[in-house]
DNA sequence: CCGTTTTCGTTGAAAATTCAACATAAAATA
DNA sequence: TATTTTATGTTGAATTTTCAACGAAAACGG
């Protein structure tokens, strides 16, 4: 467990609180590690899961695909983020998205009880470590208002815009995206042909420039 | 500040906290009241706010509106729930959306910092606020787990009918839903009219009846 | 109780999306 | 490196949505 501790203090859930006390906590706290293949389901639609999973290394999504076929990311979980703990927390008997591993995945799996009731051990950071998840969710709830102030649009182009926009105001005018075309689309919920002859025009009239996931707005 | 203590018995904030014990705690955390009466403005977007709200009675909605006029209804917001929890948390500089008064409301606010950070003159149930706001921030995920489920399909005949058996899961086949036809569409995000054109054609195909904002599932 | 305002359902035309199919470019793999 | 697979861009037809306009019904207010 002992070199995942260097990961760990780049994750904002940890924030606050020294090696030592971490390295004592996770013990405390039951952490477990898996890995993952590229494409594995490293949770799936259906299932019940009390587990926080924090990604160390690799990205993976978190999607829904209904019965035409149709998928819809929700969001992307790069290293050092959180997923299901909003499922966890609230003891979520089935959990309505998959969380699927774009490439190899380590990830770290905590009993989310274990995180909200302080154990008998008394460790120290243990109200730390709740005010991080509290935060966390809080961006959670954030970044999908984000995405709704996207999707909320009525067409491709201002769907895209949206987003762009909202990617700009975190980098700056020149920034990269974690979707390929297909991707974006199931994220922006619109057709992926559609999508792409957007780029296109946005491109011709000179709106952006774009090479694979890197955009710049002009 | 005594005749709103009933009232708080019933919300999910203060779950598991004695009436002496939230008397007490109320004054502590420093909790206001205000009034607002129909239409008006709770909290209006742009506006930095780290108070978290309390609707004691009446009804709001949160709501974006673009620069085309387009309103996006993100939730409602009834007796007993809490508002503005996450962008106080995550300590928002421009609030992203507004909130407004659907009727006259009475609103309680605290100032999350105070609910965060333990204070000197050691609130014993605290720590239970602390958690019951966990699983509010928890549920507030899900809540836009579902919107995003049911705007992400891709016809108003999916949208609607993904919202309605999203209700029927949680209230049984026969429901009552919190908007009228405009604030359906604005939630769902679809055109008004071609909403209507729906309800109509699913209540000729018999799969729904309905009057007003009152649905069953056949 | 009546007049006014708001909500709701309906319609047809214009605009946009989706869908299917294909060509090309880029990346992965043997 | 050659081959295969995947990703991307392009197009036109079919479907769907949006928009604007209208009448009827319901809710509201005096």
């Amino acid at each position: 467990m002992e070199k995942y501790i260097k990961i760990l203090e780049n994750c904002p859930l940890f924030e606050g609180i020294d090696d030592d006390s971490l390295s004592r906590m996770l013990v405390c706290l039951g952490a477990k590690i898996k890995t993952y293949g590229k494409k594995a389901m490293i949770m799936s639609e259906g299932m019940a899961s009390g587990e926080v999973g924090i990604m160390l290394s690799g990205r993976a999504q978190i999607t829904q695909t209904d019965y035409y076929g149709n998928r819809n990311i929700f969001s992307k979980v790069g290293p050092y983020e959180v997923f299901n703990e909003a499922f966890a927390c609230a003891q979520t008997k089935s959990l309505p998205v998959s969380i699927v591993a774009d490439e190899p995945c380590c990830v770290m799996f905590i009993d989310c009880d274990h995180i909200l009731h302080t154990c008998s051990n008394n460790c120290g950071f243990h109200q730390q470590l709740i005010y991080n998840l509290m935060k966390d969710l809080a961006m959670k709830t954030i970044r999908f208002h984000e995405k709704i102030e996207a999707t909320s649009k009525r067409t491709t182009r201002e769907k895209l815009l949206a987003y762009l926009n909202i990617c700009a105001k975190k980098q700056g005018n020149t920034f990269s995206i974690p979707f390929d075309r297909q991707e974006l689309a199931d994220y922006l919920e619109v057709d992926r042909s559609g999508l792409s002859a957007e780029i296109s025009k946005l491109r011709k009239e000179g709106v952006l420039t774009c090479r694979k996931n890197q955009f710049s707005l002009l």
